[in-house]
DNA sequence: GCACAATGCTACATAATCTGTAGCACGACG
DNA sequence: CGTCGTGCTACAGATTATGTAGCATTGTGC
């Protein structure tokens, strides 16, 4: 358990400098985070389904994470079952889009 | 040390799946690699300046971390010291920017 | 040459985190 | 009722991070 369970940044270790790009880059830089928004980027899926998305990640980690960025405001859970971005999620979302055409680039000239 | 030294993805757990943004995804996934990158952004930082820019992180990790994301040509050691950004690593941490006026946003909204 | 400081990097024990498997409570269907 | 799927949790073992200390090397001044 971590130091606190308040509000927002219970143990978000850049939050300590009142820099949220801090926090943020503290949050994203954990294992499965990434992953996980990047899986629910083209819609809604079940915990049990984002598990098979992630490589079959232990559900410990993926609801660690997922509360997390529920705390954050990326994700939520739909009524009829479901995680799914929020608006903000999509945002966020949105900004990790050119990473994909990064990606091939990279393998490219890495594999080079 | 890792189970091999080879050529790239040793053990980016995502790279099985053959996509390339998985690998990306993972490798910055691990603790500390965002921040590095996002502290190199603008100069290049001795092994202990960087330290101290992370928070006082122990060298373990950050070595680890600077290994691998030497290794997939993120990052690159001066020859008088100092850690900088590749050309490709500062192409990936362009795409990281918008995180940052995202961050302020997260914030204003978290805070409402 | 020799102390001196700073560099990149490593060892090691402790603590925190992740993995993998199993299983819980709940609800919807039949 | 039985079975399935949902979100979620327990727990032991493996992995990774932390914190402190220190090494080898290089440059600088004396």
């Amino acid at each position: 358990m971590p130091k606190q369970t308040a509000s927002r940044s219970r143990s978000v270790r850049g939050s300590r400098t009142g820099r949220p790009i801090m926090a943020l880059l503290d949050l994203l830089g954990r294992r499965w985070s990434l992953r996980i928004l990047w899986e629910l980027r083209d819609g809604a899926l079940t915990s049990r389904g984002l598990r098979t998305a992630c490589d079959e990640a232990s559900p410990t980690v993926l609801q660690a994470r997922l509360g997390e960025l529920r705390e954050a405001g990326f994700v939520e859970l739909g009524d009829g079952g479901g995680y799914s971005l929020t608006a903000l999620g999509r945002e966020l979302c949105a900004t990790f889009m050119p990473l994909h055409r990064f990606a091939e680039r990279w393998r490219d000239k890495s594999d080079a």
